[in-house]
DNA sequence: GTTAGCATACTGGTCTGACCAAGATCAGAC
DNA sequence: GTCTGATCTTGGTCAGACCAGTATGCTAAC
């Protein structure tokens, strides 16, 4: 964490910034502060106003301040978009990174699911099982069968209270949606996958109100396993066609 | 993802924003290429100068261009250092947020190895072993000592061959380093962590080499619980003097 | 005294045109 | 054929200006 201080051998976009940045670290500038206008940070640092707009624009991106139109620039709680935005860059530039963000993906939330066993209150219990109603009764539509299916499964993250796993595992929301919707839409033609969406889902639940989190953490990862197993299947058009009619 | 597309309806920075990232999604702008003059993509898209700096800035700091002083911008490899910046603001406003982040390492561990135990070779094995045999040599260190020990660390992440996990990882280095520091200041004090540092470690080194995902998980997990354990102890000034003269 | 309404100062959003320093390039000298 | 220097190009920056709304305060009407 290389703290340049303000000193004037920077170039004029490092100094805004490194002015910015340390008055965000040291908390002399927190959350809902507004900053100076424009005109005033630009003379104030000897620069001219497009500088202090990239510098601003830097911290924009990042998620720490926003620029409101007419009002000024206020600094902001850090937000998820940041990471959303730097996965879905980096996604379509290795496309190979997909398999490699459901690794991380399960590492969240398999550590989610612990902490939620010790943490998850009435509140997070509800929640959970609204979700797991929802897959139930939503199991025959793609659309919102997924969307239940990742609610679920957020839930588990959010009962872990803990905000930086919810914060990583929203940054892949982008990515796991499409993935529940393209799982889910198996479903419509492999009916055995339904038993499996169900049932797994209500003993992860099981687990987590008895707040056993070895229980918790095996039975989902054996969930994903399972699921990757279908998708695999599904690769080769096999499935259990064998089993049941389409 | 609203992929909004090149409409002149946007703002100019919007506009310009949009124009990258569509091209950088679809690939047709690839890591290595370098990007027409600010000028020439200001009078493309019917904006000023400074906006395009603007919107070249903002993916400077996502990390997915890099802007070299007189000679272009050039289309670079998602890196770490994004991630770096936004946990570096988001804990100096949320400094409870530490715990937590610790808490997203061990999930990030505990992912890797399970894969490390799938697909580390014999280079992966060498880099554990070296790391391992640092820790024995340099025990007796608060500096090195912790470097020995996050090197362990991460090289069961990178052995793990998973970009994204070795990204989150790297991305929380910077903390960890600290936390595996002041760590290590305790060591001096107190004789038995020793054993556990040395032991712990060569368990799970053993572990990845039997490629035995469950054990090593558990091992690994184990190792964190105990550091913690440690940790919290000695907020209280009681570790094991009582068995061990400082 | 209170309030409605408007003028004004201020804010972000943007543009134009310009200058500088240094890498890249190519023509011309050797 | 090679070296050298002028020139073109590139990013880095600045100054000043205009627009369009917001916020504020002052005035005028009630």
């Amino acid at each position: 964490m290389e703290l340049k201080r303000t000193a004037d051998g920077e170039k004029g976009f490092e100094k805004v910034f490194a002015f910015l940045r340390e008055r965000l670290l040291a908390g002399s500038l927190k959350p809902g502060d507004r900053l100076i206008s424009e005109r005033e940070l630009a003379t104030l640092l000897g620069v001219s106003r497009p500088i202090v707009r990239e510098a601003l624009r830097a911290l924009t991106v990042l998620g720490i301040v926003e620029i409101r139109d007419r009002i000024g620039t206020v600094v902001t709680r850090p937000d998820v978009s940041v990471l959303n935005d730097f996965f879905t860059f980096a996604l379509a530039q290795q496309a190979d990174m997909l398999d490699d963000v459901m690794q991380a993906r399960v590492a969240i939330e398999c550590q989610a699911i612990r902490l939620a066993c010790e943490r998850a209150n009435i509140t997070d219990f509800e929640r959970l099982q609204r979700a797991l109603a929802r897959i139930g009764e939503t199991i025959d539509e793609a659309d919102a069968g997924g969307m239940a299916d990742f609610d679920f499964h957020r839930a588990i993250v959010v009962a872990s209270h803990s905000e930086t796993l919810t914060v990583l595992h929203s940054s892949m929301a982008g990515l796991l949606t499409h993935s529940h919707r393209s799982r889910r839409e198996l479903v419509q033609a492999f009916p055995s996958m339904k038993t499996y969406l169900i049932d797994d889902h209500r003993r992860i639940f099981e687990a987590v109100i008895a707040r056993d989190p070895e229980r918790a953490d095996a039975t989902l990862r054996k969930h994903f396993a399972i699921g990757d197993e279908y998708r695999r299947r599904a690769l080769v058009g096999d499935i259990d066609r064998t089993s049941a009619s389409g």
